[in-house]
DNA sequence: TAAAGTAGTTTATAAAATAAACCAAAATAT
DNA sequence: ATATTTTGGTTTATTTTATAAACTACTTTA
């Protein structure tokens, strides 16, 4: 009856970044420190564990001279974000 | 936008454990323990931390000449399990 | 009456989340 | 020009949390 909920995903902070990039796709380091009200070093860690998990792209590059970590979400990432949201419902009755 | 969750509710084993004490109102150690494939140390952890939290109440009688140790939801307990629900779907898109 | 099972609690360990400290380069003020 | 602050992060340390292992007390069964 109630499903195991993958552990990548069901933490607030990585559950955040998921939701936020399910929707737009794409994403900056700066935007999602902002949307999800994390300190960088939280961020960092957890954007790691997601690509580390093969549900999300990180890449590096620049934005003018400054330095610009640009995220999106992967076919792994929303298929496992699909799941997640299917098993938490055999805990919300839905 | 996104809503911060009640970290009480937001643990798999809790949150199974208050999903099945909305249903059923009333359940003892070994239902739940069953029901939620946990180990009785990490349940008896798991009750404390919510009892501690006002979210349910914990009986300890006898069944038979057996302990039994019955729980069930308390008023808050409800009231917070309805609340992380709303607060989850601004997660989920719901 | 010894061995095994039940119903848990307590304590120790592993894993996770978070915060603090740090780093390199850029922008800004002196 | 050069010191100071800011930006955009990463790395490491600390705290918190979850889990597992060990233990307790009593009961049932062989």
């Amino acid at each position: 009856m109630l499903k195991k909920l993958d552990p990548i995903i069901h933490s607030e902070l990585r559950l955040a970044i998921m939701s936020l990039l399910i929707s737009v796709n794409r994403a900056d380091f700066k935007y999602l420190k902002e949307e999800t009200e994390s300190t960088a070093g939280n961020l960092s860690v957890q954007l790691t564990k997601l690509e580390e998990a093969g549900y999300i792209k990180v890449e590096k590059g620049f934005k003018g001279k400054m330095p610009q970590t640009t995220c999106s979400i992967t076919k792994m990432g929303i298929e496992a974000f699909e799941k997640y949201v299917e098993d938490l419902k055999s805990y919300l009755k839905m």
